[in-house]
DNA sequence: TTATATAAGACTAAAAAGGTCTTATTAGGA
DNA sequence: TCCTAATAAGACCTTTTTAGTCTTATATAA
């Protein structure tokens, strides 16, 4: 129960290696996949929707690629696990789909909304920065690209 | 992310039912089932397991059914959710099976230690005795048979 | 204009969740 | 003793979710 799923893993892992990037860093898809240990076409579609939301930005064409999207102090492992798999614990009671006709009485539901709040603001308050900067070893010091020097 | 499963939400209901029941109440999985809204075959399975666990006892034949393993007060919402779903965050990395070769460089890893210790302390704090006190209306006051006056 | 990238989305395979069904086994009561 | 009411056990099935591939389009730098 309440298991990561591999996306997830993916994805977090894949962020981690572009904040390890010097600043507006690009990588592409396949260095991504590399250092996530993920496949290239899945980690590209996870990636595809983080561009949407705005968590990286995305270049297509020779030398393209992804960087992040903010500083990476700004993404935190919430936003991330949020992106991949939607919000953490939906406010159903898992029957009775959309509403629960519980939702006053069952005593459970607090406990419930405790959870998400409690989750939340754990994952809320670990930024890509923080990950980085606890990371053994940094992969390329020396930059590929440079996107913002075009 | 992080969903409840239907499991874990049939059979905190089913908990919660025993728990309103008189000391030592036995009930039959047809009306637990009818409380928690469950199919009766799906919840007697999920109620097998919890007989092999301690958490409920099962009698069988005429006038059998299941009753709470411990007192209310000894159950908690942690007991009920690891007994249906397995262990909250096994403390794999999902990649590598078994050992992550990640388990003393990977940053991210700590957290997810420290979001499983949050959890398993969140919902160790929640009693079903707390549960069933809170719940708004109790199912037939005058028990129906009672196991412990054989 | 060609090689190198991502974008988008249809498609598929595998695993997990949710659930049913059948055949024991056990216990109580007529 | 035999019938009925109950759980036990486990094989089986269906649906949903997860994880992943593949193809075609589009953009861009050299």
């Amino acid at each position: 129960m309440f298991q990561i799923s591999r996306k997830a893993d993916y994805a977090i892992r894949g962020m981690v290696y572009l904040a390890l990037k010097p600043q507006d860093g690009v990588a592409s898809i396949k260095d991504i996949a590399g250092f996530a240990e993920a496949s290239r076409a899945f980690l590209a579609k996870i990636f595809q929707q983080f561009n949407k939301m705005g968590i990286v930005k995305s270049y297509r064409g020779t030398g393209g690629g992804f960087m992040l999207g903010r500083p990476a102090g700004d993404i935190t492992l919430l936003d991330i696990v949020e992106a991949v798999d939607g919000p953490i614990l939906g406010n159903t009671c898992l029957l009775g789909k959309g509403t629960c006709s519980r939702d006053t009485t069952c005593p459970v539901h607090p406990v419930w909304k405790d959870v998400r709040q409690e989750l939340r603001a754990l994952l809320g308050r670990v930024t890509l920065e923080r990950l980085a900067g606890a990371m053994p070893e940094t992969p390329e010091p020396s930059g590929h690209h440079n996107k913002s020097q075009q």
